[in-house]
DNA sequence: AATAGTTTCAAACAGTTGTTTAAATTCGTA
DNA sequence: TACGAATTTAAACAACTGTTTGAAACTATT
């Protein structure tokens, strides 16, 4: 009960271990050997390697909610600006601090869910989505369906998340240069909340009954 | 020499077992069994494991190529259906076969690139990107730097690769009803080609004077 | 200082890992 | 059919896996 100074210990090495190998891949005594612990204590502590995981993953959204907490805006900002800063902080978030094991770690769970993705994206995801369906309900020109806001928020969190899944093949695919010179995170920042921003200003829904004559129509042709 | 047959079988076997648990997870022993071989025959064809991954990511992005080609459009086709083709084969590679394996195992290479990553790259997407960057220069109204059509490029793809990424974390996030009613491929063809195609061809670059001068005043504004 | 409770540790556990081996089998060809 | 090469096989290999064990070391209360 004294010292969970250890148990502490063990979590902050198992993070990095965990992101950057998987469950199945990541071995207790790399993990031991990195929290310079014995190897029972893992087992002493959690229980057994699963829920070591288990509580790792709640560890890294915790800490990625408390270091870049999402700025709470008065009415005076406006809603441009407002998608501006979430988009930055979104990445921030995402790309922003060197050491990368809780973004990664949550990023698999995103990709392959196990029972932790679930407290992760109802403690985490859903309150930063409902946070982002504000401020597009407020862009938009004219009201649109949920299911419709839904999709445009998809479409503003989808290219910040590409950022960081393709983090490691972007310099495949880019000079050095250019990706220092043009996709740093304020530049990202720039692009994607601009991006986003056109979009969702000029997002007319069509109505269900016109869309779906416009598809049948579609068929038809392509039965041709 | 006589039968390679036996290869294809370890291949074909193995593709799924990878892009399920990943190079270092995934055993040779599981991947034998669904090939129906012996252990020792992955050593006796491939040489070892490693070789073998390397091999089945190959035949990932071959696959994907060869059965679902980028068409060829000529000029009579506008640069905004051209977009909108392109997401819809984009997002049918990504999510319109049942067997993911070879989707799945690419999008590990993206995560974490290994030595296979390399060829995956320059024979499979960086073709496929320079296709895109052609759209987006004719759909742009003015000419733009190399490097905003590249994050322009990049913001058609994050979209397409995010509902890959996060497809088995959307269930948690929507409603079964909603999944089906609005994220067919049809519809996110519509809704991510009309998004991209409304933010490119409201596309205005600033000059890099400009941008800086800008960005200096953001600071002394932060400075305050 | 003695005791009871907690924490650490090296060692061992049974099971799995990728790879090798050498014998058995199959195959094509003379 | 008989021979040599190619392939398949079960068994064995050493290294590694998560977890358990029981004794040692430590801590705090008496």
């Amino acid at each position: 009960m004294a010292s969970d100074h250890v148990k502490h210990q063990i979590l902050t090495a198992a993070g990095p271990v965990f992101a950057e190998c998987g469950f199945k891949a990541a071995t207790v005594r790399e993990i031991c050997k990195a929290a310079d612990v014995n190897v029972a204590a893992i087992n002493y502590y959690f229980g057994d390697k699963q829920q070591l995981y288990h509580e790792t993953v709640r560890l890294a959204h915790q800490l990625k909610s408390e270091r870049l907490p999402m700025p709470e805006w008065p009415d005076t900002v406006s809603p441009k600006e407002q998608l501006r800063e979430y988009v930055y902080v979104m990445l921030q978030r995402m790309l922003g601090e060197q050491d990368m094991w809780q973004t990664r770690l949550m990023m698999r769970e995103i990709m392959r869910p196990t029972d932790a993705c679930r407290s992760m994206v109802e403690d985490y995801f859903r309150p930063q989505f409902e946070r982002l369906l504000k401020i597009v309900d407020q862009l938009v020109p004219s009201p649109v369906s949920k299911e419709k806001s839904h999709q445009l928020a998809f479409s503003v969190i989808g290219q910040c998340f590409f950022y960081l899944a393709a983090r490691d093949t972007f310099p495949m695919m880019l000079s050095r240069k250019e990706l220092k010179s043009h996709f740093s995170i304020d530049q990202l920042t720039d692009h994607i909340s601009g991006f986003a921003f056109a979009a969702i200003s000029k997002c007319i829904e069509e109505p269900a009954s016109i869309r779906q004559t416009r598809e049948q129509n579609s068929k038809k042709a392509k039965a041709k």
